[in-house]
DNA sequence: CTGAAAGCGCTAACAC
DNA sequence: GTGTTAGCGCTTTCAG
């Protein structure tokens, strides 16, 4: 057990050079001759030596160490996102420490814990509590990205899809196919992209609403998720004057709307009425759902994220991206039929 | 930005006490006043200090980090798995570091420099690349804990879920319903669960299929998870003739396998044939799928993981936990017709 | 380009 | 119970 680590000593002595040279053989900038690095590195490479990160951490005052916390891994656009951000951060280098927030109180423990760790930058996903939070590690001078999250933090970096053009474009595809009776859905306790897609919906349809030819309700769960879209199914489809348009704040709010008015009211979709969604998950595309939806790509939302980080230390003001969204058109909308 | 970080010296220097009291102050076991105790972290929550793990972890040579690796978070039973890990270690106190496999060559990388932090444990899921890894760790004199993985590695710990009671309820129940042609599906590439529940299939069916009552087919997709089972069902159900029985080794093989069948081929499940999956993803009981299942449950086995880490240093030998599966028959079976 | 010396912040022996 | 001393393994001035 306690077989004795090899330090950069063991390698200085074996090269005949001193510790400094040898430290200075693992980092990427030191005026240091190539032969020495080589025969330096080789040695290393024959004993196994490793820089030891602890003890380099410790002096530099930084770590490859990255924070991740989101609620937990229910939300499938969570998982293809962290799934995403997981590969890019490994892929620089970085080494993710994934947090659960979904219990307040033990996230709070975590995060101090993270502070010790003295982790590079702390990535907050959507869904996640309290931005108190992410003031906590503004203020620790660690530096904060915001995924799909309000942006109440001046002080961190914001990275947010565009769901202003999301919600026009679901807007425009229903007009033109007819629809004037529509509904959005969402939960109570929206995130913050839940309620903006909510709001430029509506937005979009302002005109068409004041002149009283669009009718929109603005739906609002008790529960998220799929159990969200299931719940307000049961009581929108209900009626025979029922919207004839849903939108959902994302597709597994769909899957469950679908889901429901499927197996729970025998609906038939599109015939019945025309749904569209929010992310594109992978499950969207299954002929089971087969949903028009609005793209968000986790890939892009990891680019830019994997941005921000680098230019830590660089810029001086936190950045700002908006990802861009497609639509992406699927089975779920039809024309309105004349009644 | 370089808000000199506060330090145990400040600390105690404001009470008026040693380092090595404050530092006595922050664990668990040590003998000192209540008083003095008190006073210290009371100060120390004043000034904002807290340890830095850094400097302890090079002196104590140890972290609460721990490594997770996994192949991404493609496999749907992967997501609810490390979900559970996640919290789990969370509640212990220590914080996953996850790392992707799904890139071989970057994950040697990654390993390694997982290894300069000094991770207390290191967890290997199902579906991660070759037990070199495994081995490297244990080399490394890093415990490391194989989850659904083989056991070719003498000194790691093993958590497996029961394949073997699974695979013979399975057979069991296709044969109570008088399924006599019957199929296991699985990936060429297949995981190490995989492989197994095949095999102790085909063992629990040994002697219907000797004397002929029973015929199995061993199907071994080109590519792995949903993609396979859809694969498979293309193939298998052309023929009029095909089996009635298909057991799948995990449930997002079944759900592929459905989707063809339903969508591309237009059978009806039950009445064409029956199904059953292993896992019991959350999917598995929606409406939609409605699978009858093996249920292995991520929370045992995250539970087990975590007892295996916490044997660490107590324990000299490696533990080998084996986690109950459970039958969850839902609406994919039924009795095969008399023809 | 390389080495010597000084310390990062902490804990672990050892005294008292 | 508490303080003193030493040192974890590394990087970083500062000389040369």
């Amino acid at each position: 057990m306690k077989s004795k680590n090899i330090t950069s000593a063991d390698v200085a002595r074996l090269a005949g050079v001193s510790r400094s040279t040898v430290s200075r053989c693992f980092k990427a900038d030191s005026r240091i001759s190539d032969e020495t690095r080589k025969r330096v590195i080789e040695i290393a490479d024959q004993v196994g030596y490793q820089v030891n990160k602890i003890a380099r951490s410790m002096i530099t005052r930084e770590s490859d160490l990255v924070g991740v916390v989101s609620s937990g891994l229910h939300d499938p656009f969570a998982v293809v996102l962290i799934d995403e951000l997981i590969t890019t951060l490994q892929k620089m280098g970085l080494h993710p420490i994934l947090l659960d927030a979904s219990n307040e109180a033990q996230l709070e423990i975590s995060i101090k814990k993270l502070a010790q760790y003295q982790v590079k930058s702390i990535i907050i996903t959507s869904g996640s509590p309290s931005s108190a939070i992410g003031a906590q590690f503004v203020s620790l001078n660690i530096p904060v990205v915001l995924l799909n999250r309000a942006g109440q933090l001046d002080q961190a970096n914001l990275v947010n899809c565009d769901n202003k053009t999301g919600s026009t474009l679901a807007a425009k595809i229903f007009r033109e196919a007819g629809h004037t009776n529509l509904a959005f859905i969402n939960s109570k306790s929206s995130t913050y992209s839940g309620r903006k897609r909510g709001e430029y919906f509506e937005q979009a349809l302002s005109l068409q609403i004041e002149s009283g030819d669009v009718r929109l309700r603005q739906i609002q769960t008790d529960v998220a998720g799929y159990e969200g879209g299931y719940e307000a199914a049961l009581k929108l489809l209900k009626n025979t004057d029922h919207p004839t348009g849903f939108y959902c704040a994302t597709d597994n709010v769909a899957f469950g709307f679908m889901d429901a008015a499927r197996y729970e009211m025998g609906k038939k979709i599109p015939e019945d009425f025309s749904i569209i969604g929010f992310d594109d998950l992978p499950l969207s595309a299954r002929a089971s759902y087969n949903l028009t939806t609005i793209r968000q790509c986790p890939k892009d939302i990891a680019r830019a994220t994997a941005d921000c980080i680098q230019s830590i230390g660089i810029l001086t003001k936190p950045k700002r991206t908006t990802i861009p969204v497609k639509l992406i058109p699927r089975g779920t909308v039809s024309r309105v039929k004349n009644s």
